[in-house]
Formats: structure tokens, C-alpha cells, sequence
RNA sequence: GUGGCUAUAGUGUAAAGGCAGCACGAGAGACUGUGGCUCUCUUUGUACGGGUUCGAAUCCCGUUAGCCACCCCA
């Protein structure tokens, strides 16, 4: 093959694009009964966009993105993330100054390069929520919960939501030094990465899936108990009213997030149907976020779902069965022209109507119209131009309805059926 | 970035060093103006580049891509 598309690069397809269209139409339905309203993201920023905001020592950052120079040598990426470029455009934007709080969605590709796997790709696609201007946890709820509607709605079976708190920048820095206290003996237990963590980002090693390592750390401390007074009581009311919505989510106390302007809320939802690709969505709250850009201080949280993700999951129960609504078929260059002009008036008309192009045997066209299933037919020859009338057949159940020659004889006598 | 497995037609698969085949799909026709069945014909194929051999889809090396487990994440 002479060109192929890039590695971890993938083309979706028909039938596949419609499964797409329904999880965007789908998600833009709940997302407009949130107040959410769409916001369209340039794919490239300046790098720093990312750097300063997803944190330098993250993995993101240091080896998963897409920098290049642009001809002015200046330092481009492409998104590997929404959040960032948002809040850029928040704060440049003035959002701040809309009613509070602010919500917008977004959709569209982020790109990270990793090794790619199955559901993991190079160019990815996710539907993305951030909302504004409020610590109240009942936005925190809100988004959970709407999160769990859309994933519902678009006939997600099975799924577990994972939440936690990983403190505010009050409480966060007593866990980090209880924890390196508690682990500091038991050093040699660990991975050599988790040593290696330990003293740039400690809470990692809670992450960590190497069975050793998750047995060292049996000793570990839980955030949960570290949080402070205001962090543990919006928690507790994140919790308690998560129960009241009877939407179910167990605490993973050991959910740490890849990005450094998290903070307290952090979700995830996972499907174990998918191997270890099983994230199909994650967010988290980020108070600081707005005012390191250079906004005033503004609490935020957001989400994003990761589209390919989904897909396998909800494939078999999504059919696509549309169908043309009428094939004509024609014989002989006039019945041909005349058929091609009807073709047109009733597309125009709202049917969704083919022909032939090339001039074929009835019987050929017959069987085109068949294994497009189109709902109906109507043969145009000479003798049908002659007596101005024509028969319409409808292929389920082969009857035939005769009627006259004119677009809109044929377009209400296709419409009943419809 | 690390380790492993894999790569044959549009798709799914055979050919264990000796004729690249089968099924499905797709296109046309047999059947003079009515589809689904049947039959016939057609269909850009051994991922790419080298090597071993009289001879390679098959063995070896490299590249690329996909998959799996890590790492990390959506």
C-alpha cells in the first residue's frame, strides 16, 4: 500500500460515523437541558498553554505531546487535552463576566503521542464539559450526574463510577509529607519507577499496578483522612447527595489524575469491558486553574469522554436502518432524462430517492434497488411516459399503486407509506 | 518509551520450501419490461526492503503497521 494513514491514526467510516452522530446528537441534548452551550476550540496553541497548566513533570507533558516550530519558530502543540486551551480562552474571552456559573461542551480530536493499542489512539476523539464560577458541590453533583445521564442515554450498560477528593492546596501538602513519612522504610518494596516518583510526585505510588507495589502500600495512609474540615464536608455533601440521586459510585481513595491542576473532586468512570484501555470518561474539579492564567479566581470542573472508547460498548445496540425511500428505475434515454429530473424534485421534496446512472437491465436495476432496500420502486419506460401513469411497488409486501406521472402524485403516494 | 505476538483479495480464511486457493462481499450477464433463489464471468492479494535456496506466503534480518501486557490515560 502506497499511503497509509499515520501510526495510532485511524479513519472512521460508515456505518461506524453514524454511531459517532448519535453520541454527539445524543450528548448535545442532555448537554442543552444543563445550560451547557458549545464552544469550538482551535487545535494548536502555543505550547506553554500546556506546559505551565498540565504541569511539566507530568507524563503529558514531558513525553506525550505534539510540539513542532511553526515558520515563525515559535513553539506549537497540538491539543492533547480540552481544558487547557478553554481556560485560555475564558480568561482571554472575559467568560468570567457571563452569569455565573458558566458552562460550555466542546467535542472533537486531542492528540497524544503514545504507543497505540486498541481504543488508544494517537488522534483521539472526546466530548468535553467545564463549568464555572461556583466551589458549591452541587455543581460537583451536577456534573456527575449528568455525566451518568449521557452515558445512560446513549445505551451504556455497564459502568462504575470511581470518585475520590485529592485535597485543596491547604490539605494536599500534610498528606504529601504524612505519606513520604509512612512509605519512607518500605522504599525497597517499590518499582524502581515508584522510587523514582517518590520524590517529585508521591501520590502516584498509589496508582501504581505493579502487584508489589500495591502491596507496600497497604501501609499507606488514605487522602480521605487528611482531607481539611472544608474539603471533607464538601466530600461528605458530594457523597450524601450522590445517594439521594440514587446514582451509584464507589471511592477509589486511590484515583490520582495525570494532571497537576486538579483539585479536590476527581471521577472516573470505567467499563471493565474493555481491558486495560477501561477509562471511558474522567474529570475533576481545578479552583486554581482560571487565576494561574491570569483570570481572577474562579472554581471550575469539567469532564471529557473519550468517544472511541465508548463505541465498542454501545455498537451492537445502535442499528442504522435507513433506507431510500424510492428507486426509479428507467429504460431508454428519455424515460431516463425525465426520471432524473423526478429524482431531483423529490430530494427537494424531503424523500431520499435514487436511480441508476448507467443504463442497465430492468432486471439489473431491480436487483440495485433490492440490496440497497429501497422501500420503493417505480419503473419509467415508454409506455408509462405514453400513458402518464405509472405503478409504484412497494418492495415488502409487492403490491403496486398506480398513480399519475407527477412529482407530487408520486411524493404523496410515497409519503403515506413513510 | 519497554517487552511479547501477528501481517495472504474489500472482509474472513487455506496452502507445514514446489501451480496462491476457498467462502462471503462487490460488479456484469444468463432470464426480450420487475428484486431476493440458481448458474456463469469479473475482482489491483502474500505489508515494505533485503538475505538464504534450483525454488520462499512459508526460513533469516531489517522496516512499517496492528494487537497484547507495561507506562500512562479518554
Amino acid at each position: 500500500m502506497r499511503f497509509k494513514s499515520l501510526k495510532g491514526i485511524q479513519d472512521i467510516l460508515p456505518p461506524e460515523t453514524y454511531i459517532w452522530q448519535h453520541l454527539e446528537h445524543t450528548s448535545r441534548k442532555v448537554f442543552e437541558k444543563y445550560g451547557y452551550k458549545e464552544i469550538r476550540l482551535p487545535i494548536i496553541e502555543s505550547s506553554d498553554v500546556f506546559t505551565r497548566s498540565i504541569g511539566e513533570t507530568t507524563d503529558i507533558v514531558e513525553k506525550e505531546m505534539y510540539t513542532f516550530p511553526d515558520k515563525g519558530n515559535r513553539s506549537i502543540t497540538l491539543r492533547p487535552e480540552g481544558t487547557a486551551p478553554f481556560v485560555r480562552a475564558f480568561v482571554q474571552h472575559h467568560l468570567y463576566n457571563e452569569p455565573s456559573p458558566q458552562k460550555y461542551y466542546y467535542m472533537g480530536p486531542m492528540f497524544r503521542y503514545e504507543r497505540p493499542q486498541a481504543y488508544r489512539y494517537r488522534q483521539f476523539y472526546q466530548i468535553g464539559t467545564e463549568a464555572l464560577g461556583t466551589e458549591d458541590p452541587k455543581l460537583d453533583i451536577e456534573v456527575i450526574s449528568m455525566l451518568a445521564n449521557i452515558l445512560k442515554k446513549i445505551g451504556l450498560k455497564k459502568f462504575t463510577t470511581e470518585i475520590t477528593s485529592i485535597g485543596c492546596k491547604e490539605c494536599r501538602p500534610h498528606y504529601k509529607t504524612a505519606l513520604k513519612k509512612a512509605l519512607k522504610n518500605k522504599l525497597n518494596d517499590f518499582c524502581e519507577d515508584c522510587n523514582r516518583r517518590y520524590e517529585f510526585n508521591p501520590l502516584r505510588l498509589l496508582d501504581c499496578k505493579v502487584p508489589s507495589c500495591v502491596k507496600a502500600r497497604t501501609v499507606a495512609p488514605a487522602i480521605i483522612d487528611f482531607l481539611c474540615a472544608q474539603c471533607t464536608h464538601h466530600f461528605e455533601t458530594i457523597k450524601h447527595n450522590l445517594e439521594l440521586l440514587n446514582i451509584s459510585y464507589v471511592v477509589n481513595p486511590n484515583l490520582v489524575r495525570g494532571l497537576d491542576y486538579y483539585t479536590r473532586t476527581a471521577f472516573e468512570v470505567t467499563s471493565e469491558a474493555l481491558g486495560s484501555q477501561k477509562a471511558v470518561a474522567a474529570g475533576g474539579r481545578y479552583d486554581r486553574l482560571v487565576k494561574d492564567f491570569g483570570g481572577p479566581p474562579t472554581p471550575g470542573i469539567g469532564f471529557a469522554i473519550g468517544i472511541e472508547r465508548i463505541i465498542p460498548l454501545i455498537k451492537k445496540s445502535i442499528v442504522h436502518d435507513v433506507y431510500p425511500d424510492l428507486f426509479i428505475c428507467s429504460l431508454g434515454r428519455e424515460a431516463s432524462d425525465r426520471g432524473f429530473i423526478m429524482t431531483e424534485q423529490l430530494r427537494n421534496r424531503g424523500l431520499w430517492v435514487e436511480m441508476n446512472y448507467d443504463e442497465l437491465s430492468l432486471r439489473s436495476q431491480m436487483r440495485k434497488a433490492d440490496r440497497i432496500k429501497a422501500k420503493n420502486v417505480i419503473v419509467l419506460g415508454e409506455d408509462e411516459l405514453k400513458k402518464g401513469k405509472i405503478l409504484i411497488k412497494d418492495m415488502q409486501n409487492k403490491k403496486e399503486t398506480e398513480v399519475a406521472l407527477e412529482t407530487e402524485e408520486i411524493l404523496k403516494a410515497v409519503s403515506n407509506k413513510k
